[in-house]
DNA sequence: AGGCTATGAATGAAAG
DNA sequence: CTTTCATTCATAGCCT
């Protein structure tokens, strides 16, 4: 994945499953979706008011099916994991050195990397949306990548597993977690 | 499957990973590392805190190459996948027919409808921002409840199949929103 | 040679 | 907003 090919999802607007008939099954959003969703995100939209979501939902259906819930929950999906993984990323990145003991609260305030709604507030630029048939190959998964971790050399000493070595401070016992 | 034994697999274990290609793909667990998940699973743990997640992952890095979000996801799936072959196990005690449930043998990779979306996105629309005026009084709930509607008659109205429906004028500037 | 299974990863939906 | 659940996609490895 790190390395991006994200070839095929079924994806690609057209029909459903059909099967017989309407089967109520969950959005499969199209590529072009998407793409208009994340293009939304990117430009700052994170809680889209209800207005909002249902013109976005509208707009969207010339592309397939789609309902107002489906947007409504996209971008609370999409903020939510977004969030989640930078912070578990960050936690990483601490290198575990720092035992602050208020993590949880210091945590919380990062910064947002770009752009928030301060800055969309008063931007008005032009984007353009690209045609379907460019398989971007490229940031299609930029964002919604979990800790965005390459292959880095995180070599891992192998020492003697399969044997009965014992573990220097390996206690994983559920009550020292 | 199951908790419990991993008979033999070539897994990391002493091989260390890497060498060579490191392939960074997915992650690909060593036995003890399974082991000790498996050991936490059977203890109770089902799903761990950020907390925990990132003090096992920290752990279980002296086996092997592992990232926090493979604990995460390990715990989900190990979760998920318990309850799910429950609820399979009695469904399918319960009865026995049904024609829908062939998915699960044979046509597990069907891919849907492949018609993709033909031609027919060739549109380059031009996105506009705006300014996020809002502070919507409004809980995201209630936005919720509101978008709640069955989908009823909303039949998937493929676009573009075969067809060549000029499009209306696509018009996603955030400022129509 | 491919099919199947186990399982890692992703994400829509919903609960809390 | 955060966390969990359900379902699906993707793939490695084993099997016949």
């Amino acid at each position: 994945m790190d390395e991006g090919f994200y070839i095929n999802k079924p994806r690609g607007g057209a029909g459903h499953v059909g099967g017989g008939g309407t089967k109520c099954g969950r959005w499969n959003p199209t590529t072009e979706q998407v793409k208009v969703l994340t293009e939304l995100f990117r430009s700052g939209l994170r809680t889209p008011s209800t207005d909002q979501i249902q013109k976005i939902s509208s707009q969207l259906s010339f592309y397939g099916k789609i309902e107002s819930k489906n947007v409504f929950y996209w971008f609370q999906n999409h903020k939510a994991r977004e969030r989640q993984k930078r912070r578990r990323v960050s936690i990483i990145d601490e290198h575990k050195e720092n035992h602050y003991e208020g993590k949880n609260s210091s945590l919380r305030h990062f910064t947002e990397i770009n752009l928030q709604a301060s800055e969309a507030e008063r931007v008005t630029e032009t984007l353009q949306l690209f045609p379907l048939n460019s398989f971007s190959t490229e940031s299609e998964t930029d964002k919604l990548r979990f800790f965005a971790n390459d292959c880095k050399g995180n070599i891992s000493f192998s020492c003697g597993i399969g044997a009965e070595m014992d573990h220097p401070t390996l206690d994983l016992r559920l009550s020292s977690l």
